[in-house]
DNA sequence: AAGATCGCCTGCAGGC
DNA sequence: TGCCTGCAGGCGATCT
């Protein structure tokens, strides 16, 4: 499941392959993989062709190619959407769902998305506290790897919340990249249990989760991106693996890294969390004093 | 109005 | 064997 870094190596794979390249054609084979871009397939196609990409963004889970038209093609590859760069005449994967091709003749861009989750859309670029990004994605907020993620601002944001921690590490508008696994995976290293109340975590706290967070993204982005199944595969086709240095995810009943406790699976959020009940005390229900 | 929940979507594992 | 259920889970829409 691609979190910030499988798209980031899908990002940074992408821009060795499209940059400067002229669209010439372009097919949309199944309707809900452009279903964000509201003015349909026909528009989508059609702000596509005869336009060049100019480089290779990304915030968060999202990337997007500027065109020369001012416009940009957003991108989220949802829980199993691949970028796959290919020659004109490698048959048509599965579950292609959009493919570019370039006026160079050279190998075009496919999109692949076996549950649809992904998509795409062509959009007008809009300016957010200081930085320019596709309208539709103006309520992301900028991702711990972002050069002007500012920390202390993102430890008051937390703070000022009336939730879950691991809610809010999920929650795109506060901080943006961070998934399911990378969120058991921060909570661990940080030994913070998941349930802990936002509001009533000290500042010391938060920013330790926080350098946890970007502490294993950053290991994940070294390693070349987490992969589970064989579903997420990096732009030049090969999967990435970094699974085997995962601490919790998906690791019930596996003894803890630090203590050797059963690591924990409970229901969360119509998804699982993955916890050491040792490390990761489950927050009393006691109201501290201000 | 912020926070919580729902529905979308496909393939596969596991139970009977 | 084949049907059924649960699970994977990000995100916009829709509730409370």
């Amino acid at each position: 499941m691609p979190e910030l870094p499988e798209v980031e190596t899908v990002r940074a794979g992408l821009a060795r392959f499209v940059l400067d390249r002229e669209v010439a054609a372009v097919s949309v084979d199944h309707p809900r993989a452009v279903r964000r871009h509201v003015p349909g397939a026909g528009d989508f196609t059609s702000r596509l062709i005869g336009r060049r990409i100019l480089s290779a963004q990304r915030r968060g889970k999202y990337l997007w190619l500027p065109l020369d038209s001012g416009e940009a093609v957003l991108a989220h590859l949802g829980m199993s959407g691949q970028l796959l760069v290919q020659p004109s005449t490698a048959p048509a994967e599965k579950h292609l769902r959009v493919r570019l091709q370039f006026a160079d003749s050279g190998p075009e861009l496919r999109f692949v998305d076996q549950r649809t989750f992904g998509g795409l859309s062509v959009e007008p670029m809009v300016e957010v506290d200081g930085d320019v990004v596709p309208v539709s994605i103006a309520h992301i907020a900028r991702d711990p790897l972002d050069p002007r993620f500012e920390p202390a601002r993102f430890v008051t944001a937390l703070r000022r919340k009336h939730t879950e921690l691991k809610r809010a590490l999920l929650d795109q508008s506060l901080i943006s990249g961070i998934g399911n696994i990378y969120a058991d995976e921060a909570l661990w290293v940080a030994r913070l249990h998941y349930a802990r109340p936002t509001e009533k975590l000290a500042p010391a706290r938060a920013r330790e989760v926080l350098a946890a967070a970007i502490d294993v993204m950053t290991a994940a982005l070294a390693a070349g991106g987490t992969s589970f199944d064989s579903l997420y595969v990096n732009v030049n086709g090969a999967s990435g693996y970094f699974d085997r240095s995962l601490q919790a995810y998906g690791r019930e009943d596996k003894p803890c890294g630090r203590c050797g406790t059963p690591i924990r699976r409970e229901p969360f959020m119509n998804r699982s969390s993955y916890f050491c009940p040792h490390c990761q005390r489950r927050p009393s229900r006691a109201v501290l004093p201000l």
